[in-house]
DNA sequence: GTGAAAGCGCTAACAT
DNA sequence: ATGTTAGCGCTTTCAC
């Protein structure tokens, strides 16, 4: 049984106004009297009222809401990125609707779908490791209503973009582990179609290449990154003769599990196998020993996106930016690779 | 510049049918001919007709949207606990706004204000361990609004609650340290005017009590729980003369940063002193020693959360309930604290 | 099985 | 500085 609600035009006959000075009122509209101003506010507040965003919406066609679509909630630097947005946008007016897409593209889609019939005012999205078509995308652009892609992006889209040079980074972190002495380096990753873990692996090829190492497809794997997928990849390689003394694993969790399995069978880390992870978690720097790794804003990226949707939504041209913009990443070097003393 | 929508007039007349038999046709009234009905739906997606959910909304007067508050979202807890509701809620046909506290009371304050005024059905709530003043609940209270608190939870509100049994945790974190050998057993917690570190820090005096141990002030601090945080207590502990041999640590972020530092001091764990954390995070897997902890289900608290409110959404009854779910969380015994071979 | 019409609460163009 | 009026797009009661 709610009560039922008090609106403007409660309001107006209290006060003996009309309903469109009210509404003024109530959004400070200048030509209005501050002492009306004053009697609306006041009766609003004791009466309870609250603006109707429905109504408002309705007739503004405009929804003050910004929604987001993530592969997945459950990992620091998505928490981060979204804590990064939530607060931008929050300071805007705006507010967010997230979804997560599961890594799998037809949630996406529904996803995708909902934000559209949501009428969200913008849409940013990090892509699922499934999603290799992008047509779900479309009606957002036709309609010109900005949309964001982060971290995991794809070349094919046209639009605004957020990330981190991927490339220079599986470089840096490569030519790090080479410079540590390592001859021989396993490269575990995700799913290298999508580009974070395509342009990390080039990255890692390149920095090779310029040592003139060959590249060994026998050192590369690609999986999910999870628990299991990384016992059962460094179970494998432990049954090698011919063991890796390095290893680029692209995520810092990934590294702490690889770096307890390879202790647990014995081997020296750095001595035997030196390790870069990558994200900078807070993880990779309680382990023993503590993580290299590639620092990775996730806030950071959270507020430039933020940023970003909130000038393209007051633009209101129909230029369609199609910008991107890469933020800074760092090797943060630790224990876990370094072998030599010099530096 | 946007297109312009297409509603249901444009479809209605297109088809030389009324908006109402479209409106009906869309939700699948079961009066309208099937016929009909097909040609309404091949008409709208080939035209992109998006349903306007404002319009509804506003005639409907419901919003199929849920409310979420959270302290923050950077946590591998939170976002677990807000994985598994957006799971839930979702495939309810709901949507979920989130928003932060940032652990101040004035910022929850106009959170819950946004929500109220978003006219969410319902609102999910952890408190932030600033709010003292719990009447920005009234509100929806009044209206009968369904509200769900959980894990930061306070006693003064009655209302729907989720969370663990903190008291019971506390309690067999402490007494399994004790169990250990432990005599002198350091708690380091957060704020204890929320429950959730007051009911741990109440388990922890009843542990000791029931052995006959006398509680020592001089072992109990509570602060934020950030690295600093635990930096500055630790290195005081460090000074005395008389050191701890056990440490509570209510979080395992926490007690990964207390270990890095103890172990940094030269000391061995747990031989030196024994340390139980709290949360099950990865993190606690994967420290040297791992850490023995409490587990604590985030996502399977989500999916709870989601369903209790969902619940009271479907009943409409004005039945206030005020039930509290307690779920199950356990001790995980690691090497951090394990100090007797046998047991 | 379908249509006509009213109204949800708000805003803004146009008056005064 | 304030009022009048129309309409945003949808749902639903009451007709037929």
């Amino acid at each position: 049984m709610r009560n039922k609600e008090i609106t403007i035009y409660d309001l107006a006959q209290r006060l003996n106004i009309s309903a469109a000075t009210v509404s003024r009122g109530l959004s400070d509209h200048p030509a209005i009297n501050k002492e009306t101003k004053k009697k609306i506010f006041d009766l609003a507040t004791s009466l309870g009222y609250r603006s109707n965003k429905f109504a408002s919406n309705l007739r503004k066609q405009k929804t003050n809401t910004i929604g987001v679509i993530v592969p997945r909630l459950n990992s620091l630097f998505m928490s981060s990125v979204i804590s990064g947005i939530e607060k931008i946008i929050n300071n805007a007016g705006y507010n967010l609707i997230i979804a997560q897409s599961f890594e799998q593209e037809a949630k996406e889609r529904t996803n995708t779908t909902t934000m559209f019939n949501s009428r969200v005012d913008g849409l940013i999205v990090s892509l699922s490791s499934d999603t290799q078509d992008f047509s779900h995308f479309d009606t957002f652009i036709k309609k010109n209503i900005p949309i964001v892609f982060f971290d995991r992006i794809a070349k094919e889209i046209e639009a605004t973009k957020v990330l981190i040079d991927n490339y220079k980074a599986g470089y840096q972190a490569t030519s790090h582990l080479l410079d540590q002495g390592c001859k021989e380096i396993l490269h575990i990753t995700g799913n290298i179609t999508r580009n974070v873990y395509k342009d990390r692996f080039e990255g890692y090829m390149k920095a090779l290449e310029d040592r003139q190492i060959e590249y060994n497809p026998a050192l590369f794997f690609t999986n999910d990154l999870s628990e299991q997928a990384v016992q059962d990849t460094i179970t494998e390689i432990l049954k090698r003769k011919n063991r890796p003394d390095g290893l680029f694993i692209t995520n810092d969790s990934a590294a702490a599990y690889a770096l307890t399995i390879l202790k647990q069978a014995g081997l020296k880390v750095p001595k035997d196998i030196a390790i870069v992870g990558f994200n900078n978690d807070l993880i990779s720097q309680v382990t023993e020993p503590a993580i290299t790794t590639i620092n990775y804003p996730g806030k950071e990226m959270g507020e430039t996106i933020a940023r970003i949707i909130l000038n393209r939504l007051d633009e209101e041209g129909d230029l369609n930016i199609t910008s991107t913009t890469t933020l800074k990443s760092e090797l943060v070097i630790r224990a876990s690779s370094l072998r030599k003393k010099d530096k």
